[in-house]
DNA sequence: TGTACATCAGTGAACGCGCGTTCACTGATGTAC
DNA sequence: TGTACATCAGTGAACGCGCGTTCACTGATGTAC
């Protein structure tokens, strides 16, 4: 196993990478539904039974299209957060947000791979979920370090956390949210469900005829959950 | 015309009704994308091409399933804010919006089908634009309400509205929204975007090893955006 | 009230199409001695 | 370094399937006189 490979090795790898390309491609005309190995190999000159050499089956084609979304828009959130400067929450969330958004509207097919109606028939690994998580972890994080530095303020006369989601902060507190008090955990749920409510409405074109500067929109929404949250900043 | 109707008026408009019900059937097993015709008639019993003398394509047996889905939901919405005690605008408020959630968890793939991705190749009708708009028209009703009795009080604190914002607002106050102000009117698309957001979240499985009880945590949602959009209550 | 004609729901065969997947194969690339 | 063998990408034909839609038809239901 040296790091040199084979031209062997190096033509799959490019021919994995046509194939899902090409595929994404397919997405947009015709749907996750649509997605046709035939018009994939068609398209790539190959004969149909070839594309059975990179992938066992169309369902797996399917999973490595959305895990490659997943950690894509992950990416995105990441790579965002990062950009921006460390001490000022407000832009890192903003930067989440906008990122998370451009990257759907530009990937628009992608998107409704992983937020759309879920594929009939079609159950996604347990692979996928850690990259689903990518995005979360990100805006979470920023909550978290707010927290940290004893300068989050979460919006007051909002209603009180519902007794039966105590056990849910709980668990979730263990796998992401640290020591965030149970109404933080809620509200950063509840802006994480209306991000991409949001994202959704824009894409599937419930604001037609309704919004012309979504983006605008969009950042003021960022700034209303980040004032329910808690995130200082004007 | 008359108001008494002939055997053969009685059957097709049976015959209709049995099409749609199996057609909403097979949403569930197959999505919007699998509605099959033929599947339809298979079930019915029929020969596939007798389904002709009903829809004139799958298409419009789809338009029909919208239109449909869109009524019911509406209904739903107005049946519920009658339902409830007028002078409390928050009851009724906590009224729709739980009666849509409820129709949306009952009906998983009639929801998905005006909620959900878009079908491709498939445009809705301007027909269906009326039916889309029944749901928000209860809300905003409950607004403008407020709004009459000056009883309204939006959230203080929150980032001011987008000036690319004021001409929509001035539109759609044209339209529905009648005198309410520029940030109700953000706020009650804001607080529509949220609804909507986190029926979806719910139905597709977002919510999955995340939340136990929903629907508490979406009636704590609906008091959010209650109090953001200036609706009085506790 | 009875008859002649029009309407129209449902039949059955056919059209032309695309799909996922399998299988035995060829021939180029890679590996071990 | 050269040869024998193993690997494996891609071929081409075939399988069995379901689909939407058209068309000429039959026979029951409805209507006009």
């Amino acid at each position: 196993m040296t790091a040199t490979k084979t031209a062997r090795q190096l033509a799959r790898e490019q021919m994995n990478d046509e194939i899902k390309e090409c595929a994404r491609r397919q997405l947009g005309v015709h749907g996750a539904n649509g997605l046709s190995l035939r018009a994939i190999t068609r398209e790539l000159g190959m004969v149909s039974s070839a594309i059975y050499r990179y992938f066992a089956s169309r369902d797996e084609l399917l999973t490595a299209l959305i895990l490659d979304a997943f950690n894509e828009v992950g990416q995105r959130a990441e790579d965002a957060d990062e950009s921006v400067r460390q001490d000022i929450p407000m832009h890192r969330w903003l930067a989440v947000w906008r990122a998370i958004r451009e990257w759907a509207v530009a990937n628009p097919h992608e998107y409704a791979l992983i937020h759309g109606t879920p594929v009939p028939g079609y159950a996604a690994p347990q692979a996928t979920a850690e990259a689903a998580a990518r995005d979360g972890i990100v805006l979470v994080g920023i909550v978290r370090d707010c927290y940290a530095a004893d300068i989050l303020s979460p919006m007051e006369g909002l209603p009180p956390v519902p007794e039966s989601f105590v056990p849910d902060a709980e668990r979730l507190r263990a796998a992401l949210f640290a020591d965030l008090p149970d109404d933080v955990v809620l509200r950063s749920l509840q802006a994480w469900t209306y991000l991409y409510g949001a994202v959704s409405f824009e894409l599937f074109g419930m604001y037609n005829n309704v919004l012309t500067d979504i983006p605008a929109v969009f950042d003021n929404s960022a700034r209303v959950m980040a004032r329910m949250v808690g995130i200082p900043g004007s």
